[in-house]
DNA sequence: TCTAATGATACCACTTTGGTATCATTAGTC
DNA sequence: GACTAATGATACCAAAGTGGTATCATTAGA
């Protein structure tokens, strides 16, 4: 449902919010994240295209963020990497349903759906960023997930 | 996120829950769900080994209900189809999360699949039936989906 | 015995996903 | 101006999942 590619991305988008410097090269992302090389380049081009990153060639370069962290949704990277959010694409697109049980159930994965969208937009970079508040300072560590 | 699978087998449940007869071939809901003959049958198969439907071989054989209608909920099928329902499956997995933000995704995205799961669960070839309550007798035909 | 039905199994094509490799371009620094 | 550290663009590839097909075996009623 969620890729890495996703993953990946709001993870970087994170990294790069929380850094203190103008911008951040892919190399130290790599380092930081785990996330392979060529892998995240490639990602990180994506959202430099789609004008989420703003991105500076050249010795000293790197990625800074073109937006601000709160307008940065979690929709908006499933839509770039994922395209459409469906729960379940209707076997009877442009027919008519055979049955009523047949568009009930549709109604009702519609309905799921259309929440977890809501969810998910709700999650920001802003959101995940460790600043938010404070007591993000209390934790010590991650745990294993 | 449901797969055809999972889709056909709830529209086959609910054909084969609102038949009155004692059991249902698979030409019979060929013709009446338009779902590929030898998928049908394999799908069908799937669902006499999980135990929610009982074969008869042989001629006159068929296809039954093993379980009450109300027993058979949404979130069975896609088990036996797709394996868990996982929105997510966290990057790193036994390992530590190596930032908050991380940690914190994964749990935003956690809390949207319980809800999710909480939601499908309550689906079932019973909800799904024509029989279910009155105002079905007041609708017509299917719309388009 | 014939035939209508399911059981079991193997196979296949297409798409998505995750990842790699390569070369071109840009811009600081010596 | 050459070197080098960075991104841009593009093409490629392998594995897995999905949707679907084909075939033969088995059962049981007429």
């Amino acid at each position: 449902m969620i890729t890495r590619n996703t993953d990946y991305a709001m993870r970087a988008l994170c990294y790069i919010a929380e850094s203190k410097k103008k911008s951040v090269t892919a190399d130290e992302m790599v380092g930081a994240l785990r996330i392979p090389r060529p892998f995240l380049r490639k990602l990180l081009q994506q959202l430099s295209s789609e004008g989420i990153l703003k991105s500076f060639k050249g010795q000293g370069g790197g990625f800074a963020l073109a937006r601000k962290p709160g307008s940065v949704k979690l929709t908006e990277l499933i839509h770039i990497f994922q395209g459409t959010v469906e729960l379940n694409e209707c076997v009877f697109k442009k027919k008519l349903c055979p049955n009523r049980a047949t568009c009930r159930l549709k109604r009702e994965i519609d309905s799921i759906e259309r929440d977890v969208l809501e969810r998910l937009s709700r999650v920001s970079i802003a959101s995940l960023m460790n600043q938010e508040n404070g007591c993000a300072r209390v934790r010590r560590r991650g745990h294993a997930g």
